[in-house]
DNA sequence: CTTATATCAGGTACACTGATATTC
DNA sequence: CGAATATCAGTGAACCTGATATAA
């Protein structure tokens, strides 16, 4: 396939160096990268990226999370957070309401719209997540589940 | 830990939906990007970036190539590759020819400096790299090889 | 005074689409 | 002409650090 006047060896997604043989770190980010770029075609036409949908759901499991709390759960600073809400408000998808007991906490919720898109949105990540698991048998998902969580770990030494 | 004046059961990381019952990609996602963060910090010293050390190791491993090459290897659109190659070029790390039998083409190359950042970047990066290895034996090093190259393969129906 | 929150200001690398000139 | 390359122009979401004001 390839079109270069100068003919190389250049190898393949998944094969020499891009392959089982490649460095972890390498392989990691190449499959979250791939993942990222389906999963931001799979959300365009709903106007929507992939950390919008991580945040909206956030705040469908956990309703009046302020700002700060939405930073801690992504591992994100506030400053992150604010621009990501701050595009998900004026899409009006959210919305910020003064805390009723504290006074500088901002309680962000999800609107109508906001609850239908994130509807919309699960059905195609479904999907998407559906096609992770193929090839998969119970016992090989369980080490991949238990390695990608540990690799989230904050550094354990 | 939680410090929020309104105190709510927020998952820790690994925790929850934060842990092995998540969904695949937020999990993936979520590993990649401590990871991502993680390599940030270890660049950091050196002035490079996650994508540029990447950049740098394939034109390491293929020297010569085009920026389209890059592109194609990376799985991004060449004015992304050309936006980092601007970018190694101004840090001398990396030299750009005319190509002798083609006239378009530029052929990239590192130069001393960019072999002698890479170098070090690559020792930082390889300690990293074992840390993700912590706690796996063979067999399920490979599932996890196996499983991340599959996911960073193109779109398999 | 200290802590947590929110926000303003500024900066940068990354990634995209679209258009253009050149070379084979 | 068509295909591949490089590049210019413009846009945008995501990240960050730093500083500031307010509330508990």
């Amino acid at each position: 396939m390839s079109k270069s006047p100068v003919p190389m060896f250049l190898p393949a997604p998944g094969e020499g160096k891009r392959g089982e043989d490649g460095h972890m770190g390498y392989l990691l980010r190449q499959a979250a990268h791939a993942y990222r770029q389906r999963a931001e075609t799979a959300l365009a036409d709903l106007d929507l990226t992939p950390p919008q949908f991580t945040v909206l759901t956030m705040l469908a499991a956990y309703p009046g999370l302020s700002g700060a709390d939405l930073a801690r759960l992504a591992l994100l600073t506030p400053q992150t957070i604010a621009v990501i809400v701050g595009n998900l408000d004026r899409a009006g998808l959210i919305t910020r309401e003064p805390h009723p007991v504290h006074g500088r906490i901002l309680a962000i919720s999800l609107t109508a719209p906001g609850r239908a898109v994130l509807a919309k949105a699960r059905s195609r990540m479904q999907t998407l997540d559906d096609s992770l698991l193929a090839g998969l048998d119970a016992d090989h998902e369980t080490v991949v589940r238990r390695w990608l969580v540990t690799v989230a770990l904050p550094t354990e030494t």
